[in-house]
DNA sequence: AGTGAGATGGCCT
DNA sequence: GGCCATCTCACTA
């Protein structure tokens, strides 16, 4: 299981390593597992479109300024949930959004790879809400593992972040990582 | 295939 | 009161 010295690190490094590694979700009895593949490092008070921007702390944020490893969970436009992991220590609340993952194990369907193709529907199909902000990884709910799956970096793409303009020049940081080709990646 | 609007509620000033 | 780290559906063509 992935653990504090991962998290603990630059978080763009975590951004791009998250790729290929295992998120796991115990629910009801069952365990869903899925292969990330898509992320998004989010720099904390010096990055315009992080909400610690200039050191922002609110209810909402509290969680941000935990230590690396702590679950980040926020509801978006009032019907969905993102999911991140927050990086680093509690004097930089920094965070990686995890924007989409490949189903491997426990779904519905694991032939639809489109199925968590998005921060908001892989909270709804991974049965991901706010009750999981500020814990940290738990293997009895939600946690991550590396099973050896490697990700080239030659097979990962930097692009720009999605959904924030009123982050300025920031919103083209390439700070989005993604594995090439893969349909479960949206736009490009 | 590509565009645009609506859903819907918590958070922040 | 206005804005969101989104998604889906209905429309055009």
């Amino acid at each position: 299981m992935l653990s504090a010295e991962f998290f603990e690190r630059s978080t763009k490094k975590v951004a791009q390593e998250l790729l290929g590694k295992l998120l796991i979700r115990k629910y009801r009895g069952k365990e869903l597992v899925a292969r990330i593949v898509e992320t998004e490092a989010y720099l904390g008070i010096t990055d315009p479109g992080c909400h610690t921007y200039n050191g922002r702390r609110t209810k909402r944020t509290e969680t941000m300024y935990l230590d690396g490893g702590h679950i980040y969970i926020y509801m978006i436009y009032g019907m969905y949930h993102c999911l991140n992991f927050v990086t680093r220590d509690q004097k930089s609340p920094e965070a990686v959004l995890i924007r989409a993952a490949e189903p491997i194990q426990g779904f519905k369907t694991t032939q639809n790879l489109k199925l968590l193709s998005g921060p908001g529907k892989l909270c709804r199909e991974m049965k991901i809400d706010k009750k999981l902000n500020g814990l940290y990884l738990d293997p009895s709910q939600l946690y991550l593992i590396d099973d050896g799956f490697k990700v080239n970096k030659r097979e990962t793409l930097s692009l720009p972040r999605v959904g924030i303009p009123y982050a300025g020049e920031a919103q083209y940081w390439p700070l989005r990582f993604a594995v090439k080709n893969h349909s479960a990646v949206s736009k490009l």
